[in-house]
DNA sequence: GCGTTTCCTATCAATTCGATAGGACTTATC
DNA sequence: GATAAGTCCTATCGAATTGATAGGAAACGC
């Protein structure tokens, strides 16, 4: 149930290209994404080839090269960077829930963990790079971060 | 963002359990439990340990021993079981989701994450045992499972 | 004391995770 | 067409995690 580095540098490198995107319009090397957001340089290049396949991001390559978003910012929602950096959302032993097999009294165990996914996509899918950069988060999801403990531990 | 095998282990042991708690009152056997939910028997032994450790089960040993539930199936609730297998709810690279530090664009990105926790929990911690044995859940859990495309892959 | 069962320690192979190195290929610019 | 600046491919790396097993010490009921 954590969020990996992976995630965390693809989307910070993305939000870098969403403010780009509204500044002007020349490709962002991989190397001035990695300055401006701390991130080690060869893995976030890594991660940059695979948001490139994933059809987020255009590349260019050679002088003044660079990545750029291929969709608008309010487009690309964090859901879809997730899944392809990290794979399907809320996988059981590898299984996607709604396939995971159980006996007894188990029965229901399904319900909840496909409760719990729609409950991911709910989030990630709601919430846009275009979104995060304006702190302009949709309802639903500034209702679940204000809720009194939702900054503490439990 | 996966659901490990050990908690998908845990909460099947925990079931069965809360079944006998209902039936009568001697504990169950690790065997008997990796029997009759078909989990490999020493991996669910080391989990079974953790589970005293963390409070919720008791245990006896020697002959007619084995384990029993630690409070009534209707007050543990799922969340209780993940932290005590799989630790925190939804770590950023290791650190919890309002601690995670980001400069520049990303600077909203804590608000994202600490909504993802809270949309964990809002399932996992409003669930219980109970709940799931009798296919009974909260309204707000049903409501998720039943929407459109909750069962579907994206 | 005997069988049963928990519980502790160690180990294991496989996979994933985070990260780096080196170099091949592309492109703009002079 | 050389050159510098990029992407992108392949390989590798150590460390941690994951899922799982083995063996035996300790506790318990009878």
């Amino acid at each position: 149930m954590n969020i990996s580095a992976r995630t965390d540098y693809a989307i910070r490198a993305l939000l870098t290209l969403a403010s780009a995107q509204c500044a002007g319009s020349q490709p962002v090397s991989a190397e001035s994404l990695a300055a401006t957001q701390q991130l080690p340089k060869k893995f976030l290049e890594a991660i940059l080839v695979d948001l490139k396949r994933g059809g987020l991001v255009n590349s260019r390559r050679g002088s003044a090269g660079g990545y750029s978003l291929a969709a608008p910012a309010e487009q690309i929602t964090l859901g879809a960077v997730v899944r392809i950096v990290d794979g399907p959302l809320a996988e059981v032993r590898g299984v996607r829930p709604q396939n995971a097999e159980y006996v007894g009294d188990a029965e229901h165990l399904p319900v909840v963990w496909v409760a719990l996914r729609a409950s991911l996509r709910s989030v990630l899918d709601e919430v846009t790079l275009g979104a995060v950069l304006r702190g302009d988060m949709p309802a639903h999801v500034r209702a679940l971060a204000q809720q009194p403990d939702a900054w503490r531990n439990r």
